[in-house]
DNA sequence: ATTGCTATTGATAAAAGTTGCAATAAGGAG
DNA sequence: CTCCTTATTGCAACTTTTATCAATAGCAAT
């Protein structure tokens, strides 16, 4: 976590503060990868930290751009740290996973700003479908 | 509602029922457009039925392909009868909502399956970003 | 019309997520 | 180091979502 001082005093520049609770969320996350908020609460209620704390903090630190949230196609989130850009792809059947570099999507999405006038951050989207196991599988 | 026998056919060739249930579900969402499941439990527990059935109901016929499922960027979901395919485009700030067809889409779908091997049913994704309205309010 | 099988529901409890508010503590100023 | 402002937290009530299980009722067969 060589980066804490600096979004310290990106929190700070902004009028926010950095607290024992956020160092931890943080934490959990760079040891863990793709959490839910229920898997980060269980790695830090030893600190006594709060349901809701862990909730707050979340949104906090995603609204923030510290945190990417992603989809998981339930309707529930999975949070990670903000590094490079990418997307999800699942298999609907085994839910096995792969990255999507944005790259692949950037001509759609200029396509798709010029005709709607949006300015589209498509940060970190999810994409589901059938891994090849799985079609040969059922086929 | 002209469509709800051969619905009812399609439940019963796969060994499931019609019921009062299923059907009010399917008219509330028929009035609707898109319904939270909170929603839709507001339109339809007069007759009694409760938040699980609603719940329930409502992953039943998303997983027979009757009703689709969208993402609202929150970790909540929001239900649609199936009708012609799209996607949504929703502005992070004032929530204003645009269809895309999925035409749009089409070609980086094909490069991401030919990439990875997967085949994907991008039914019914969300995109976020900023309309014109909000860009020109914040610059 | 009756029967039997079992998909579906309601009731209930548990889990996950949200909200309002008073107490706490981060960190800038003196 | 001490004081002060106010962002942040814990607490507790509340809403939303999921899971279990016995009772109900769709519907196919007779
Ligand atoms: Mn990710
Ligand atoms: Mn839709
Ligand atoms: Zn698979
Ligand atoms: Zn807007």
């Amino acid at each position: 976590m060589s980066c804490i001082p600096q979004l310290t005093r990106t929190l700070r520049a902004r009028g926010y503060r950095m607290t024992p609770q956020r160092l931890s969320i943080l934490q959990a996350l760079h040891d863990g990868g793709h959490l839910s908020p229920t898997q980060i609460y269980e790695r830090v209620h030893q600190t006594g930290m709060t349901e809701a704390t862990v909730y707050r903090t979340l949104e906090f630190l995603a609204g923030n751009g510290i945190l990417s949230v992603a989809d998981r196609g339930n309707g529930h989130l999975a949070y990670e740290l903000s590094s490079e850009a990418h997307h999800h792809l699942i298999c609907r059947n085994c839910g096995a996973q792969m990255a999507i570099e944005p790259a692949m999507l950037a001509s759609a999405i200029r396509l798709m700003e010029s005709k709607t006038g949006y300015q589209i951050s498509a940060g970190h989207l999810t994409f589901f479908g059938l891994c090849q196991d799985c079609q040969s599988r059922s086929q």
